[in-house]
DNA sequence: GCCTATTCTGCACGCGCGAGCAGTGACCCT
DNA sequence: AGGGTCACTGCTCGCGCGTGCAGAATAGGC
């Protein structure tokens, strides 16, 4: 048969090849189920004739009819934020080498899209974002309906939570080491909007750690978003301010990036040697010799990883949180 | 009834509302379906029983039963381009604001990529990338088992394929006019790796709008990929080579961006004073001051809209290819 | 108050496949 | 050769819902 017997792929069904190979519908699903018992003749005979009419199994049906959809939706906000491609990628690559599909939801509402994902039946839901609130998780039009539910790159404030993330403890320390090490004696840190940085985040962590270096609590001033143009404004107005910081400490590179440009051109200082900048995530550009920002690199791959195997054992009774440990990454802005 | 009596989704079907509210499961059904032929009443008293119960629909069940399945494939390439963010997001949410949800696919293998498509039944596959073979587009085990195929941000070569995309001729036209009018007399055109852009593409369109002013055919060079990297090292290279242009007109941001940095950190070059720089897609990065970035803006929520519109009215008949304006965008590299 | 026109509502059937059991045949041992 | 064992194959039922039609209920007209 040539190629022109190819039917649009959604008429032909496994009944079709069963008789095309002369055996019955099920053994046909046995030969395209790895491990299942067929002897290699007649597995061979089926995928030769699968192959002749152009059939692949409706993966629809299948879901329906096993309870397992093999899709994994990643909800996600803040696309302002480049860093975002990079866990959606590494995600998704991952994900799919193991077999799954990703279902990308843009979530504004975050109720909405986790409802949305629990129709399409998905085996398991992924948080990936800073501006919805973790309570939803817990109410039923959210989360309940959801096979399992993962905070993704932020550690949960409800321990029965899953989450993955970098830890945030580990890195702040470095990166206060660091500055402790290069002679910095006022820093300011500069946090996001969400109020979590404050309690679990990234700010707690580098107070707590500079602290113990035998500093004083350093200064700290919050941005209206995650994004370059509020830092870049928030840098300016605690200038104007009166701050005088000898570093600025960002909560991701996005920030710094904004900061270090209200620092050289709305300023007119020098990076580092006025003031120096440290940011979060090493984003693509940090690395540009334009910024050469001083940055801690997130284990994505081991997270997107983790995420995966966690999805494959179905060891979710197991562990509740996984803590991974980045990279530091020391360029020319400190 | 309190929130406690909520069964996990999975377990809640139409027959239970059906019971629940004194009617038919067919009932329900309409009752979820806007403009179906139910009484108010009716409808009201299934809607107050679903909630009582936490029901929502199947959606995976509507699609098998239905044969449409709502969801929309899109097959992504080069996640180094940040630019692929925006685009994703544009289309996720534009989709999503017409019913639609978004199968994220790591297009390594565009072929398969498609076929995972076919399997989940998609309602419409989009491809977004540079770096796939349009021949599989065409082939059985491509897209042949595929409703719909749209070719997104980029002209199909073959007619018959749909496509949607920034009207790469008018864009470079203005560039080269602008160009022209600040009497630049030796660009440089850095294209990627893709062999397309110089039959279809933006180089072919540089080329003729830069004649059709009065000049002769402009240098071209070709970079390995469309990342800053590669982009970076094909500058050196031609300028090592004795190529000395007076501006650089780029494919696109990212290698703008390598190019400037080669000119400035490795060259000691000014920008746009010794050479000047024109990107394309108007990458966030691309504004901030330490760029400044003369670039084309591609329109992409209207793309994206048109899109959306196109699977809705199921309008494939009428056109095969939608090709829009975006808008110049001057900045300080030229 | 009865008949027709119009809503509504219920139902048989099917979408394509998976789980698990029941059967068929082959192969081996005594 | 007969009985048992194991490898393989077929099959019954069901996943949850949509389609199209037939039957029921309601409204309107005289």
């Amino acid at each position: 048969m040539g190629e022109d017997t190819y039917k649009p792929l959604s008429a032909i069904t496994a009944d079709d090849v069963a008789s095309e190979a002369g055996v019955s519908r099920w053994t046909v699903a046995r030969a395209f189920k790895p491990g299942a018992p067929v002897s290699k003749r007649t597995r061979d005979r089926v995928m030769a004739a699968a192959d002749r009419l152009g059939y692949a199994p409706n993966l629809l049906a299948a879901s329906l009819a096993s309870d397992r959809s093999g899709l994994i939706a990643l909800l996600v906000d803040d696309f302002e934020n480049p860093h975002r491609l990079v866990m959606i990628e590494r995600l998704s690559r991952s994900l799919q080498g193991a077999g799954f599909v990703t279902l990308l939801l843009n979530m504004t509402d975050a109720t909405e899209a986790l409802l949305s994902a629990s129709q399409r039946r998905v085996d398991a839901a992924v948080m990936i974002g800073n501006g919805y609130d973790e309570d939803v998780l817990e109410t039923a039009l959210g989360a309940r309906r959801l096979r399992k539910l993962i905070v993704f790159a932020r550690e949960a404030l409800n321990p029965a939570t899953l989450s993955i993330y970098c830890d945030d403890a580990l890195a702040m320390s470095e990166i206060a080491t660091h500055l402790h090490n290069r002679g910095y004696q006022k820093p300011l840190f500069l946090a996001g909007p969400d109020f979590r940085s404050t309690v679990l985040g990234r700010k707690a962590a580098f107070e707590s750690a500079w602290s113990s270096l035998g500093h004083k609590v350093p200064a700290g001033i919050a941005s209206k978003s995650y994004g370059f143009g509020h830092a870049h404004a928030a840098m300016l107005r605690a200038w104007n301010d009166g701050e005088r910081p000898d570093v600025v400490v960002c909560e991701n590179d996005s920030m710094a990036m904004g900061v270090m440009d209200a620092l050289r051109s709305d300023l007119g200082l020098h990076v580092p040697s006025d003031v120096a900048v440290t940011g979060f995530d090493d984003t693509p550009t940090a690395g540009i010799p334009a910024y050469g920002l001083t940055t801690y690199r997130q284990p994505l791959m081991a997270m997107a990883d983790a995420l995966t195997q966690m999805l494959l054992d179905g060891s979710d009774t197991a562990m509740t949180r996984i803590a991974l440990r980045g990279t530091f990454v020391a360029r020319s802005s400190t």
